[in-house]
RNA sequence: GGGCUCAUGGUCUAGUGGCUAUGACAACUCCCUUACACGGAGUAGGUCGCCGGUUCGAGUCCGGCUGGGCCCACCA
């Protein structure tokens, strides 16, 4: 029961061992209370958690904590994300190898094993030590066997749907890392290039093209012109001779082709861009590729084969201007599309992909994202404007080493493509045989398994399923949809995206209700942090300095889907308040030891006191029923810092330590305002701050309130008994009065210990009258030996 | 180029049409008062980015502009 003294570095870890012990946070699969679940981000094991992470997951605990303590069944699971590229790259990193380099099956088992054993414990670790509330016994990990079947289930209901296709398609590809990717792996980077103007021979006439990619000049199957431009109008109809490679392409006309770019005229080589892409479907014009998928130029490069996109460049270039084909070439600044993430441009190339289809889905996706709650709701606006801007359909195929496998086999004869059975699930092609033994379609009785994994969002797009189905089925009904998707804004467009067209193609819903997205952290000056800037801020160095609390205070400071600067003086404000907590806690406790329980009729400083509190739970229980943390946060500090401590401690004092002089029955109505009072602020509190609160929760209250935690206790509620406007006015008086003592004591330099012999106020009769209810406590309070009333309108104080 | 978002004392920030614009950090002045000096009481510091409009009333709503951020498009 004594408080001692409370060292967030020992303490914490030992509350968080406790909690896991007691399973505080177990999901109850058998309780009939309304169950809350949680679609928790798994994030993607990368070594150790970011301070993003400790941000945006902090954000939701808040809102998870309150809903258990408002009597929730929550189910909070928690996953991670350890499938795809970027645990290869982490593998290789760590590990010092290169996939490329070594037998397929030794390379997955090593990326298998070193996550087991080494990356996810000491992952896991991060996110326990920030105190988040998730049943860890509830755990996936989206390369597990439970995860591979779903996803293999999924990609087979999509295939019989018609959804799922596979297609010679050109895809946005990768050289670097030599795999297709997606639309949304893509971003812009700045790029320094030169604008070369190029003679093509139309006849004897020359035409200067101007191109920024010499090297696709293998691949030119057009030159084009807009229809409007008069100075090229007499080549319709003509040829142009490619230089370097001299084979004869139709001119031809499209408002694709903009005047004012360049010279008026480009060539179209497939594949440039999109453009290019367009162009070709639309005059049927011939597929030519310069470099193959390791970005290496193909035999069309005729004495440029071999040679990589760079070199070719330079060389077709210096080649050019020594035959006089190159005018003049400019440096540029341009932006190229480039995978994000290993910074390699990226190309479009020919070749047998899987799809899923839905660029037919549009109305329905945008209707999807209307039905669900954002918060804050702008960010429905991101989703819309996704979609708008959809126009491929989704590539699913990697040319990847971890990763789920397609479960697909093909006829070596035909490629008829033969699926896994559902039942034999999780299947991989390369190990397994397939379910037949003769091609239905031609007969041919041997196999090619597909060596291709699936894109790591094609599985992590299903994590609500993932989730509720490592529960037993007769649940299911009862956690899908789910309650909340919490996630970042940066990956709207694919996992919030992703998660919501594949729940509706599937299930026919949507799989969440609500989304709570989260900003980002940013460094002190409001700049993304990299590593490359140096400016990378770790939250186990904020932990070990401050504590999982102060963390998670100032992860509390902005609103919802606001981007944080992250400030050490932001950490020192929740440090100031685990300690202002701690004391506050300590001195009251001190003097509840022989509290019994029982109310009677208050003091009207301690009646004032209940009634700020309950306009405090009112105002912290509405914010939170909104996902408001941040303003239910600021509720309860003003309540805390300003009404209970700065003011009301000081004037109770003196009833508590006096009770000869002040009275017992006085001393035990300040007993019963403290009890309220604290524990509502604990438990307000508690979402945010789960630790310091925990800590001062078991050390009084919980004996007395019997539950194991503060964090399963029943969140507080407004007592209307308490409601008593004349005690309000009157305390508000008083803590009027309080201030003007105080200030005029500052400002003539005297302690605030110093007596007064007589207080004189100036006020209405209908001021002293409330004042009077207050006398002895303001007396107390002032260190007044008399106080005297002087009739006046202002109320104005001397001494 | 399009969409969204942000702009409030030196710094960061609250603010949901309505008295004198919130708080924190920093600064300055004081106070070692038996919960806390990791504390307390005060003081100073703001034409709420700019221009216009709606309104009895605008930091707040509308339009335009300027400047940041994010997403998308463009990329010959």
């Amino acid at each position: 029961m004594v408080l001692d003294n409370y060292d967030p570095k020992t303490r914490e870890p030992e509350i968080e061992s406790y909690w896991e012990k007691e399973h505080i946070y177990a999901f109850d699969q058998k309780s009939d209370k309304p169950i809350y679940s949680i679609d928790t981000p798994p994030p993607t094991v990368s070594g150790k958690m970011h301070v993003g992470h400790s941000f945006s997951y902090a954000q939701q605990d808040f809102v998870i904590r309150y809903k258990r303590m408002k009597g929730h069944n929550v189910f909070y699971p928690f996953g991670t994300d350890d499938n795809g590229l970027a645990t290869e790259r982490l593998i290789e990193k760590t590990k010092k190898v290169r996939a490329r380099d070594m037998p397929r099956d030794e390379f997955v088992s090593l990326c298998l094993t070193t996550l087991e054993h080494e990356l996810r414990p000491q992952y896991l670790a991060d996110f326990r030590r920030l105190g988040l509330s998730c049943d860890f016994s509830i755990h996936y990990t989206t390369i597990d066997s439970h995860s591979q079947k779903i996803s293999q289930r999924e990609f087979i209901n999509l295939y019989e749907m018609g959804r799922a296709y596979r297609k010679d398609a050109p895809a946005m590809w990768c050289p670097e890392c030599n795999t297709g990717i997606s639309q949304v792996e893509c971003v812009d980077q700045e790029f320094k290039s030169s604008f070369n103007d190029i003679i093509f021979f139309s006849g004897q006439e020359k035409l200067v093209i101007a191109t920024t990619r010499p090297e696709l000049l293998p691949a030119c199957v057009a030159v084009f012109f807009h229809p409007t431009d008069k100075r090229y109008s007499h080549l319709r109809g003509k040829t142009a001779k490619v230089p370097l490679f001299n084979h004869e392409v139709p001119i031809l006309e499209d408002t694709r082709a903009d005047p004012e770019k360049g010279t008026g005229l480009v060539m179209c080589c497939t594949f440039g861009d999109q453009v290019d892409m367009e162009w070709q479907k639309a005059y049927n014009l011939p597929i030519m590729q310069a470099f193959s998928g390791n970005g290496k130029m193909t035999a069309i490069a005729q004495k440029y084969e071999g040679q990589n996109i760079r070199e070719a460049r330079k060389a077709m270039i210096d080649d050019m201007k020594a035959q006089e084909l190159l005018i003049r070439s400019s440096p540029i600044t341009h932006t190229v599309n480039v995978h994000e993430r290993c910074g390699t441009e990226v190309e479009f190339i020919k070749s047998k992909q899987w799809f899923i289809k839905y660029l037919d889905m549009k109305d329905h996706m945008l209707e999807w994202g209307r039905k669900l709650h954002w918060y804050p709701d702008h960010m429905r606006n991101r989703y819309e404007n996704w979609v708008g801007g959809l126009q491929w359909d989704w590539l699913i195929s990697r040319q990847r080493y971890s990763g789920v496998p397609f479960p697909i086999w093909y006829c070596t004869k035909c490629e008829n493509p033969v699926l896994a059975k559902k039942e034999d699930l999780p299947v991989d092609p390369l190990k397994h045989k397939p379910p037949i033994e003769k091609c239905p379609s031609c007969g041919s009785t041997t196999f090619e398994p597909e060596k291709d994994v699936l894109d790591t969002w094609v599985t992590s797009s299903l994590t609500p399923r993932l989730a509720i189905e490592l529960m037993p089925e007769k649940l299911w009904p009862k956690l899908y949809p789910m309650s909340l998707r919490p996630q970042a804004h940066d990956i709207i467009t694919f996992w919030l995206f992703n998660t919501t067209f594949r729940s509706n193609i599937h299930y026919g819903k949507n799989p969440w209700h609500d989304c709570l997205i989260s900003g980002w952290a940013l460094d002190p000056h409001g700049k993304k942090m990299s590593k490359s800037k140096g400016n990378i801020i770790e939250p186990q160095v904020i932990i070990d300095k401050y504590s999982a609390d102060s963390l998670r205070y100032w992860a509390s400071l902005s609103k919802p889907g606001d981007d944080a600067n992250t400030q050490d003086k932001d950490f020192v404000t929740g440090q100031k308040l685990v300690n202002k907590l701690w004391n506050a806690s300590k001195f009251t406790v001190s003097h509840l030891a022989d509290y019994d329980g029982k109310e009677e009729k208050l003091e009207t400083m301690d009646a004032w006191l209940l009634i700020k509190l309950n306009k405090a739970i009112a105002e912290a229980t509405d914010a939170f029923d909104v996902y408001a943390y941040n303003q239910a946060r600021a509720s309860i500090d003003i309540f805390f810092w300003q009404h209970l401590c700065d003011n009301y401690l000081e004037i109770v004092k003196d009833r508590l330590y006096n009770p000869e002089q002040r009275g017992t029955r006085e001393r035990h109505s300040g007993q019963v305002a403290l009890y309220h009072a604290l524990l509502s602020v604990l438990k307000i509190y508690a979402p945010i701050i789960p630790h310091i609160t925990e800590a001062i929760y078991l050390d009084y209250y919980a004996e007395k309130e019997k539950k194991k935690s503060i964090h399963i206790s029943a969140w507080p509620t407004v007592n209307d008994k308490w409601n008593n406007p004349e005690a309000e006015k009157a305390g508000d008086l008083a803590i009027t009065v309080l201030a003007d003592v105080r200030k005029q004591k500052s400002e003539r330099k005297i302690s605030l210990k110093t007596e007064i012999p007589t207080l004189t106020i100036t006020c209405t009769k209908e001021e002293e009258k409330l004042l009077s209810l207050v006398l002895a406590d303001l007396k107390a309070a002032t260190q007044a030996k008399e106080i005297a009333f002087i009739r006046g309108e202002n109320i104005t104080v001397t001494f």
